[in-house]
Parts: C-alpha cells; sequence; structure tokens
DNA sequence: CACGTTAATATGTGCATGCATATTATCTTT
DNA sequence: AAAGATAATATGCATGCACATATTAACGTG
C-alpha cells in the first residue's frame, strides 16, 4: 500500500481519491465515518472533515448528516473556468488591446430581455455596442445593455477611455449571473465588423449579470473567427 | 451598519463582501489580518480563516503568508460549468436518448494528437465515431480515441449499448483534463451526420483527460445547430 | 555598501473538544 | 396499523491552542 503522507488533510484527500478511484468504495457505496477515518489514519476528525469537505465539493462524493458520505455514482465533470477581461486576455497573447465604441444609446429593453430586465424600466437601457481589437485586428464584438435603474452612474460614462466591461466590475460588482456559450453565423454586420465572410461560424458568449434580485447588465460577446475558449478539469 | 450574524464563518464572509463590494476596502488594499478580525467579530481566529479562506478560493482576495491578505484587483470571473453526460443531458431535456456506433477501428495516433499521445504507442489507440440522439434527432456527433496503453480494457469493449463516456467515468477516472470550446462551420461529413446544411454554425467541444502524466482519451464533439452550453457565476 | 543571515510576522494547518442540526430509526399513542 | 413524538447518529461548525511555513524586514559582517 503506497502511503501518502496521511496526517496533513491534503494528503489524506489524495488516499480517499486513490480509494475511489481503485474501486476499494464502489462509486454509490458508503464510505466510513469521518471518526472511523480519523481512527484509521491517526489524525483529528477534523482532518477527515477537512478532505471529506474538499470532496464533496468537487463533486465526488455526496455528504448528507446522519445519512453518512458516499461516493458519487456520476462525478459530475466540472470545470471551472475563468473569463477574462477581454484586454487582459488579448495582452496575455502578447498583443496590445485597443477598444472602440460604435454605438451609445438609450434604447428600450431589447423583446429578447423582457423577461429579465423587467419591462416596466421602460427606456432606462443604456445600449453599447463596442469593438475589441487585438494588434489592430478585431478580436471580439461586444453589445451591452447596462440596467441605469441599478447602475445609475453608468449615465454619466462614456465607456471610450475605459471599457464597460471594466468599469462595471470594479464598479458594479455582481452576486450571481447566467452565462451561455454557443455558435452562431457570421450575419452581413458582424462579417463587416469582424472582418470575415458571411457565414463563418463565430463563438458567442452571453452573460446576465444580477446583484441580489437586480439585473445589472446583459452582454452577448461574439468573437472572431478561430477564437477557443479554454478551461482545465 | 447592516448587521449579518457574524459568529458563523458565513455570516463573517458575507460581512467581509459586504466591506469590499461597498469599498470599505478598496480593490488592491489590505484587509486587517485574521486575529484582529476575530477580535472584532467577536470570534476564533479559526472563524475568520475559514471565510477567508473562502473568498480566496472564489478569487476575490489575494492571501500570501506574512505579505497579507489584499482585495483582489480584478476579481477574476469564474465559472464552474458541469459537463453532463449526453445521455443525462439528452434525458433531462425530457427526450429519448439513443447513440449509435459508425465507426469502431484501431488507429495509427492522428497528427493533431501526437503532442500528447505520444507517438510512440504507434497503433495503440482505440478510434470510435459515434452519433448520439435526442428523439431520434442528431444531437451530437462524437470522435473519440482512446489510449489502449492506459486503458486496455476498452480493447473487449464493444462500446454499443453504452457509450465509451460513460463507460470512461466510471471505468477510467481521470485526475485532470484540458476542455476548449470553439465554433465551426458544418462540412460535407458533419452537415450529413448532423443532418444540416452544409456551412451551419456548430458548437464544438474537446476535452484531452488523464490520469497521473498519461492519457486516458481524446473526444470531440460537435453538436447539432442551435446548441447552447449554459452555466451560472 | 552589498550581500547573506536572522528575526518578526501573517497565514496555513493540525488537534481535542463540545455543541448544533439534519436525518433516520425507533418507540409510542391512538 | 398508521401517524406522530422521540431518541440516536453522522456530519457541520465553532473554539482555543500550538506549531509549521513562507515572506518580509531588520540586522550585521566582510
Amino acid at each position: 500500500m503506497a502511503l501518502t503522507d496521511t496526517n496533513s488533510w491534503t494528503g489524506i484527500r489524495e488516499e480517499l481519491l486513490r480509494r475511489i478511484h481503485d474501486r476499494v468504495w464502489e462509486p454509490g457505496a458508503q464510505i466510513p465515518h469521518e471518526a472511523d477515518l480519523a481512527e484509521e489514519f491517526g489524525c483529528a476528525r477534523t482532518t477527515v472533515n477537512r478532505a471529506l469537505r474538499d470532496l464533496a465539493e468537487s463533486g465526488l462524493v455526496i455528504r448528507k448528516r446522519r445519512a453518512g458520505t458516499r461516493v458519487a455514482l456520476n462525478p459530475p465533470q466540472r470545470a471551472t473556468l475563468t473569463i477574462p477581461i477581454i484586454r487582459e486576455e488579448v495582452e496575455a497573447l502578447g498583443k496590445t488591446y485597443r477598444h472602440s465604441l460604435l454605438e451609445r444609446a438609450y434604447q428600450p429593453v431589447p423583446p429578447m430581455l423582457h423577461g429579465v430586465f423587467h419591462a416596466s424600466l421602460g427606456e432606462d437601457v443604456l445600449y453599447l455596442k463596442t469593438l475589441h481589437f487585438a494588434d489592430e485586428r478585431p478580436y471580439a464584438f461586444e453589445e451591452r445593455h447596462i440596467n441605469l435603474d441599478t447602475v445609475p452612474e453608468a449615465r454619466q460614462r462614456k465607456f471610450e477611455v475605459s471599457s464597460a466591461n471594466e468599469w462595471l466590475v470594479h464598479n458594479a460588482p455582481y452576486s450571481r449571473g447566467d452565462l451561455s456559450f454557443s455558435a452562431l453565423n457570421a450575419n452581413e454586420d458582424t462579417a463587416r465588423i469582424l472582418d470575415c465572410t458571411q457565414g463563418t461560424a463565430l463563438f458567442a458568449m452571453e452573460r446576465i449579470t444580477w446583484t441580489g434580485d437586480a439585473p445589472i447588465t446583459h452582454v452577448k460577446l461574439i468573437f472572431a473567427p478561430g477564437y477557443r475558449m479554454r478551461s482545465t478539469i
């Protein structure tokens, strides 16, 4: 038995992981209580708890009070992806970033968003169209709606120097958000803006952020051809 | 000062969050040490530690030994997305799932994967082409390479009844993986297979999983038109 | 003054313990 | 026997303490 260092919580986590991987404990099976494991590893229950909590967080085991801990039947395949600020993403590629504001207007809430941005908001929505460049080549096209009820200060901002994204990140922290990714064919407009041929498959990301119950902003980002969003599990 | 319940670690986390959101502590600024906070909240240092650890995990604060804790300058926008087993995803939509194995062959490692599946593997790679259906309509097209050095048992499997994905999830747990998403235009083959017109923008997901240093499998999933991958922040 | 050594300090983590809480099993009561 | 009250139990969480470790600041020596 290749013993890992079993008196650190990470060590214990590794050992538990090994037992799950090696099917010492089958999927769905119950594993010993914290107290027993603590005794086996010769450590405090707190330490085992820490390890189990961590495994539960990553979805590998399911814990319920009184019911005990069991190995997850279908270990959900979770990936955490970091959505960077576009400027940083571009600069990380070693390219110079620039953005240009194509349009800034006060618009009625588009029908698509009536469900989230309550229709009662009337005209109080700021609409922004921005193009992000990497080394002077179009990188992503952004359409954004900002809820002025939630973020009235946005009215004063031109968003010409610093992008709306960065400003909002720093000034209107959100508590939760919905995110979705899709593929779409470039229409005439986006093809022109992103400098590609019509019909090209483009990667799109849509996001709505909220603070509490109030929507802050809706963004749709359409990336230039060839974009890949990467992540690790 | 709207006081939250400050003698639970979650309560303390909320209060700290509030101070960050309300800019009591500006981005980049140092926040008091655990000991001071513990005294202020009248709780044990451990409890404050727990709260701070959690905030650090979600990227809102940066912690360094001796250097202290400071509010993150650019709170990274992290999203955890769960990659479901296709069958479950389809069934969750209330549709009936079916898959069909289009091809099963032992192939040399494709050049694209030489970097990961070491070329020395020679022919020991199982290649699978699978089509997943939802209510008898194509849902996703899957191309997969399985490293038979790592998972020799796969040689015995036909993968006609249970899909390779499910079998691998249960029989070859991975320790890490690379994931990427992109958009592509349907070529003649994929258009035929997914029953759409050539050129349609399709959402694709690529994934390589490893156990330790040994690659297990590479999958490329191309979804039928209209697919959206959703997540929450 | 440059550079390596040492001390101070903030977080990281372990331990023993006790109580809280959710959930299940068991024991009543009707 | 069905329904409701009660006890048992496994995890969740807080406490106080001690020591480990990384990092910075201060110090001292050539």
